[in-house]
RNA sequence: GGAUAGUUGGCAGAGUGGUCGAAUGCGGUAGUCUUGAAAACUAUUGUACCGCAAGGUACCGGGGGUUCGAAUCCCUCACUGUCCGCCA
């Protein structure tokens, strides 16, 4: 959610840059901003007529005092008749706090100016390749072949348990995906992360304060008897763990890690998107959040940026590093990157790693302030980013490293597998 | 799941219908004293919003109600403690 004091200041720059995302948000905002002024009006009469009230309440005890009861008792009606108009303005101020609010839900985080203009994920911008790309052979199958082959993956009694989008992951396939996780926490820990187990499970306000609610109800499990919601990333609980607070500027950076399982419902999702590990409605997930002065969000974004490269590296797999287009940018999100590692049996990128900066977006959603130098509160930056998401991992290290003798593991994962290839 | 007691400012803890934004203690900040520190003493010290300002409004777990007036009475929800039951 944008502040209000910064669009009331920087209304033509917001809307110029919201256009980056093809949101038109002239009329949104210029609504925004009437309904502020009509809340201010009403705040103040209402503010009036309770000054009176108040004061009235006052008065009329110390006539009782003095036992003058006449004047009491007009003081009284008086009264009477401005809790009817307190009522009225409170209703009417009420109204448009309101319709103010839900307006600037509708408002989406205005996009960095390095975001390129774009339509789609067709748009964005391509801006580095790293590793090789491996030439596909002959006998190289796509992962939910392998997965048969070697016995490691069963999306059938995954539909028979659950449904589909619910693998099981078997034998060597659930050794490897547990010595990823592991990998990668020890990776975020020697670059000091503090790891967090938190719930799989929110509630409504910690879905609000990250962004996901309202807007994206359709997209997380709900528990409606608990009023619990499913995580879709590890993000929500970790964020929310700072919701409302005040936190010292010494304390900055805040920097987290959590594996989580991640529920998607993926609603509308079809084709040969959908085709095994490469959208899933249950998977792993290991996340970083960082909590940040806003002088150092956009090094530190960078910063996020290098580090999965560098452990997509460690895996040995091929990757391009992407800059998001205006239309293909999350609704928090002022600037992302996303890493794509190349699956070759399939012959596709697939999206392993999403890195953003969400400003003060979140932040403001949150209540989520630190003290600064001068002792001023002010909001902090939040980011996150998959380091990584494992089931697109495991397509392509799957696909990549087939041999005729089974699929080989990178070195870095050995010591976390304990076997360097999967066989029969 | 049943019973019961709670939820007050950074913390502890008073406050059962009006002068209570709230005693008191601790803590914090500033000062006096001191070579410095501690102790002692003095003063000060909640948050948010509206307003150019003066000032005003709201907030005693959340929401609603009674009343001219609610931290205080009523309803409801959430959470916490304790006991019982169940249980990894």
């Amino acid at each position: 959610m944008l502040e209000l004091a910064r669009i009331r200041k920087e209304k033509e720059t917001i809307i110029e840059r919201l256009k980056l995302r093809n949101f038109d948000g002239k009329e949104l905002i210029e609504n925004i901003l009437v309904l502020d002024g009509n809340w201010r009006e009403s705040k103040q009469e209402l503010e009036k007529i309770a000054a009176e009230s108040n004061q009235l309440a006052k008065s009329i005890g110390s006539l009782f005092k003095e036992g003058k009861q006449d004047e009491a008792n007009k003081a009284k009606a008086r009264a009477g008749e401005l809790k009817e108009l307190e009522k009225n303005a409170k209703e009417a101020m009420n109204a448009y706090a309101e319709k103010l609010q839900a307006a600037l839900y509708e408002v989406p985080n205005v996009p960095n100016p390095s975001v390129p203009a774009g339509n789609s994920d067709e748009d964005n911008e391509v801006l580095s390749n790293s590793g090789t790309i491996p030439t596909k052979l002959d006998f190289w199958q796509p992962h939910w072949e392998l997965a048969k082959k070697y016995d490691i993956i069963d999306f059938e009694v995954g539909v028979k348990v659950t449904g589909a989008g619910f693998p099981f992951y078997k034998g060597q396939g659930a050794r490897l995906q547990r010595a990823l996780i592991n990998f990668f926490l020890d990776q975020a820990r020697d670059n000091g992360y503090t790891e967090i187990i938190p719930p799989f499970v929110v509630n409504e306000a910690s879905g609000i304060g990250t962004g996901q609610l309202p807007d994206k109800e359709g997209q997380m499990y709900h528990a409606t008897i608990d009023d619990l919601y499913l995580i879709p990333t590890a993000e929500i609980p970790l964020t929310n763990m700072y919701r409302n607070e005040l936190v010292k500027s010494t304390d900055l950076p805040i920097k987290l890690t959590g594996y989580t399982p991640c529920f998607r419902r993926e609603a509308g999702s079809y084709g040969s998107d959908v085709r095994g590990l490469n959208r899933l409605h249950q998977f792993d997930k290991v996340e970083l959040v960082r909590i940040e002065h806003p002088d150092n969000s956009y090094a530190v974004l960078d910063e996020m940026v290098k580090y999965v490269q560098d452990i997509l590296t460690k895996l040995e797999l091929p990757y391009r590093t992407l800059r998001l287009c205006g239309g293909d940018l999350g609704f928090t999100s002022a600037l992302t990157f996303d890493l794509e590692v190349y699956s070759a049996a399939q012959d596709k990128w697939l999206e392993v790693s999403s890195v953003s900066n969400f400003e003060t977006f979140q932040a403001n959603r949150l209540k989520l302030r630190f003290k600064d130098e001068n002792n001023n509160k002010q909001l902090v930056h939040t980011l996150n980013g998959s380091a990584l998401a494992l089931p697109r991992i495991l397509a392509a290290l799957l696909e990549n490293n087939q041999t005729e003798e089974g699929i080989k593991i990178p070195a870095a994962l050995v010591p976390y597998t304990g076997f360097d290839i999967i066989k029969n």
